[in-house]
DNA sequence: TTAACATATGAACACTTATTCGATTGTTAC
DNA sequence: GTAACAATCGAATAAGTGTTCATATGTTAA
């Protein structure tokens, strides 16, 4: 059960990535459909050269994938287990929230 | 089920203190029980101070939690969710590991 | 072909952070 | 009390990274 050291390095590096809050956002609002990039920007009200940046670290590590369509690139969330952790854990947030204080 | 900006930052803060190797290893080898310092130190070829400090930022975050016995601090395991997503993603990364290639 | 839009790329900067070293605090045994 | 061990703390350094800006690539319409 105790992972080897590839696999803590894997999983540092999964877990690395979401830890930062823009990117982490990004993920969560391709949890349900396929965003193009210009609307992440304007969602979270930031560059769409930053969201790029991300979009391209995320579907480098095979997070997301990308689809072209037209001008614009949709991205979705590709791995069904990042998906599982973000919900378990947002929920897990969410419960905590209310029964610490 | 998406999260707000607040849940968001918590969330990333979490992620992120997952997303280093060694503080990633530190947390699985007190999954299954009460680590002293200079245990996790010799088993990773940490120095003791490194190992204090990481251990220090994960206190802080409520993810572990410590008890000094004698001379030594046994650290584990406080929340019982990290726990849970942390057997998840080892046991996904060793499936997928054999699945991929 | 041009023009306009959408995204990607590369360099540079500012900021964060992991690690090391030295000193300090706390505990036990003598 | 002192000595030895365990852990913590603080500062300093070095490496990494998020963000911005400017430029380039790719796509569609005229």
């Amino acid at each position: 059960m105790e992972p080897t050291f590839e696999q803590a390095e894997e999983l540092a590096g999964m877990f690395h990535l979401l830890g930062d809050v823009n990117r982490l956002r990004l993920i969560c609002a391709c949890l349900e459909g396929a965003v193009c990039v210009q609307d992440l920007a304007d969602r979270f009200s930031l560059t769409p050269s930053l969201v790029s940046h991300h979009l391209r670290l995320l579907k480098a590590a095979r997070l997301m994938r990308a689809a072209r369509r037209g001008k614009q690139v949709f991205y979705t969330v590709n791995d069904e287990h990042v998906r599982r952790v973000l919900s378990d854990m947002t929920t897990h947030v969410a419960e905590d929230a209310g029964g610490e204080r």
